[in-house]
Formats: structure tokens, sequence, C-alpha cells
DNA sequence: ACGGCAACTAATGTATACATAATGTATCCC
DNA sequence: GGGATACATTATGTATACATTAGTTGCCGT
């Protein structure tokens, strides 16, 4: 693995869990240190962050960590669903062949069986995020169009808006086991409005099911009473399970 | 201006114009020595580029220019409604003080004024294009959420896919006229939503509305005859005033 | 003749030295 | 004493030398 991508990856992770704070500006060299690389690496890996928006322009020069409010995360998370939406409405009213929908259809039914198994270790709960996660790449894989799957990644990219974030409440238990029942029957009724080309009901759905995680993010933000979402300690440890840094 | 920006510029102008074919690998020393600057602004310029979509990694390293086909472009231009569409529906919903609508009522005002003037002259298409600019930037200013905005910073540097992008087919006269007046329609229709708070309808136009892009681009390939849009220069031609490259 | 391995070539990845611009401080003048 | 200017400091912007890796070509062996 190169240098660059190390350093991006380090540096994404120490933004998201709030070690590097909000307004934070970002010097080469100290930073350059703290890696032990040298700054072309650096350089590189803050350009794409700052593309990828989590850093912002400080001043004439150089960057500094982005602010996110909880405003910000709901617009995100607003943000995927309006897309997915979009394309699966658009997929609908293409029409997909039969056997295009098999591996989403596998996803449901293995999440099903895990489901079915017992009480939520962390363990099912990881091995849910994968199948999570494998449905959602299935399902969008039936829209071709690159401009829409380069704007989710951007999005997914964004603290708390992936497609697996509506977990981080995860530790409610009692109110977990119903989550995953949402999520699965949404699942379902996406599937069975792409195959009857129900476009305007599988967008719906798209909508509906991002705004589980925006339940999920409100009832973690008020049990651990915090103002300020993105950058907190506490919920990026909920998050960090859930999303992939790279 | 910094080195950096330059070649960002001259390499994007370079790509959408098409003198630099889609599958074109980009090298480093080649590139650096057409603009008579080091490889270090060059690479920077290389990674925004392919932050922004416009490039894709060439096997194992380097880039090179992505292929857009006109279903590539339907699709950001189906984004950028979509994305439009979900922020003018939120401003709605939530409601907005009366006097913000006022900087988007100007330019409709103005823009009533100007295509009441007489024949369209290059000189009043060009100001047309400045003050539809103008009223997307303001009625867009009415959501704060900044991801929203950054994907649609995004969209507008697709090929083809800027606010102004249903102009290109401009010099078929006898139908520019009524595009204009079909546009303003839709403007005057989107402010009044969001006024009356009904964000579905405003949603609904806002993605109309860019239906008028896809409209023209089609109308313009069938006369230019054009199977692949993006990087055509009769295109680029049209397009080249209609946006800024920076 | 064909396939594989090795060396060479040319590209990107990285480090560092240098240039330039911005900012903060200190001093001098008003 | 306050403000402005000049200088010093520190940052980013750029150039270049070096490292590393991937791709290609040619040679050798089977």
């Amino acid at each position: 693995m190169s240098q660059t991508v190390n350093v991006l990856i380090k540096l994404r992770e120490a933004i998201l869990s709030g070690e590097l704070p909000a307004g934070e500006r970002l010097l080469e060299v100290a930073l350059s240190k703290r890696f032990g690389v040298s700054r072309t690496p650096i350089r590189t890996a803050l350009v794409k962050l700052a593309e990828e928006g989590l850093l912002e322009e400080a001043g004439n020069a150089g960057y500094a960590v982005r602010e996110f409010s909880e405003a910000d995360i709901r617009d995100a998370i607003e943000a995927r669903g309006t897309l997915e939406g979009m394309a699966l409405r658009l997929a609908a009213e293409t029409g997909v062949p039969g056997h295009a929908l098999q591996p989403a259809k596998d996803c449901i039914r293995r999440t099903d069986a895990l489901l079915a198994k017992g009480p939520f270790t962390d363990e099912m709960v990881s091995r849910y995020l994968d199948l999570n996660a494998e449905f959602h790449r299935q399902i969008l894989a039936l829209y071709p169009g690159f401009v829409v799957h380069l704007l989710l990644e951007r999005v997914d990219k964004m603290p708390f808006a992936s497609p697996n974030a509506f977990v981080i409440a995860r530790k409610n238990a009692d109110r977990s086991g119903k989550v995953f029942a949402i999520a699965q029957e949404h699942h379902r009724g996406i599937v069975d409005a792409i195959e009857r080309r129900q476009g305007t009901r599988a967008e719906a759905i798209a909508r509906e099911h991002a705004n589980l995680a925006l339940q999920t993010l409100e009832t973690a933000l008020a049990r651990e009473n915090l103002s300020s979402a993105a950058g907190s300690a506490p919920l990026f440890e909920l998050f960090h399970a859930s999303s992939r840094l790279t």
C-alpha cells in the first residue's frame, strides 16, 4: 500500500473520530512528522480529502477540518436516499432482466437466516453489516449511470452517511431487532417494486429506507446528549465497525 | 493564479473539447513539457480531475481520460435535476422568509425584460446565461445543506450538465425562443411553489426543468449526428460559452 | 517455435531543496 | 500611545533528484 493511501486512511479516521477537531488547521510539516513521511504524500492526501469535502480551504492557503453539524449529516443521509431512489426508480422504469435481481434476493434470504438465529452478538451484527452493504451494492448495480455512482461514493465518505449508518444505535438493544426487521422489509419492497417496474414505489421506499438512518442517528444523539455529531468519539466508536475507511 | 489552477483549467478544457480523446493516457512528463511546468502541479491537477470524475485510473497507475457516453450525460443531468429537486423540496417544506425569494424574483424579472427586447443575438444569449446561472445560485441558496451543494458542484463539472447546458441547441433558432419561455415558466413555478410551501411541486418542476437540458441535448445530438457527445468538438463549441471552466 | 525468465526502460511514488507568499511581530515615526 | 511599515518567520507552491514498481523486450532454454 502506498504512503499516500496510508496517510489518507489515517487522516480520515482521525477526522471522523474527532481526534482532529473541527476547525483544526492541518499543517503539512506537522502531519509529515506525525506520519513519518515526506510532505508529498501528505499533500496528495489533503487534496483528496478536500475534494471529498472533509476539509475546507483555510483562508488563502492550507486546509482545515470541516465542521459537521447534525444538519449536515441529515443532509448527507437525505442525499443518499434521494440518489439511491433515483437510481432504483430508473432501474425499475427501464426494467431489469429477472436473473439480475438474484444476488439481491440472495442477500435478503441470507439476512433472514442470520436474523432468525438468535440474540444479536457483535459478530452477528458484523456479518449483518456485510450483508447489508452487499445488498446495497447489488441493487445499485442495476442502474448503470456512473455519475450517480460517483456521487454516492462521495456521500458514503461523509460522516455517518454510509448505507450501514443506521446501525449506529444498535447498542440500544430493545430497538435493534425492530430496526433490522424494518430494514429487511424495505429491502424486500425495493426488490418487489423493481420486479414490477414500479419506479415511484422503489424511489419512495429508498427514501424511507434512508430515513431509518436518520431516526437511529437522532436516537443516538439524544442518548449521548451530543450537540455536534461528527467528530464525536462515542458515536465514532459505534460508527467505526460499520464502515470501511478506505 | 497558481500553476496548479492554470493546468487544471487547461486540462479540463482539453478534455471537454475532445482535444484529449477518451481513453487517452495522461503522462505526467508529457503534460509537464506541454504546459512548461514541473510534474508537481501536474500531479495535483490530475488528482483533482480524477476526484471530479473526468479521469479514471489507468491500470495500476496513472490516469486516462474517462469516456462519456450519451447515457452518462443523461445520468448527470438527471442527477442534477434530482438533487436540485431535493434541495427545493426541503426548502419549500421548511419554509423560507419572504424576502429570501427576492433575488430569484429579480432574476426572473430581469430575464423577462431581456427576452422581451428582440431577436436573440449572441450577446443577449450571453447575458441570459448569466441571469440563468444567477437564478439557480439564488434558488439553491435557500437550502443550506452543504453536502448537496458539494454534490451539485461535482455535477456542474460533468460535461453538459451545468444549469446552462440546456442552451447548447440555441442555434436551432426557431426553437430557442420557446425553450427560453419554457425555462422561464419553470422558474416562476419553482418560486411560486416554494412560496406556497409546495415541496413536491417544487421538486417535480425542478426535475422537469432538468429535462429541458436533456431534450435540447438530444436535439443537438440528432442534428450533429454524433454518437458520443462528450469530447465532441462541435458540441463543445456550443457548450463553451455556457460554462465556466474554472 | 514457443514459453518463461531476466534485464532494461519508462512510468509513477517519494523525498527534499528552493521559491514565494502570507502572517505576525517589533520597531520607528507620528 | 497608537498605527503603519519593514522584517523575520512560517507556511504553502514548485522544481528536481531519487526510489520503486510495472511493463516490455529480448534472450535463453526447452
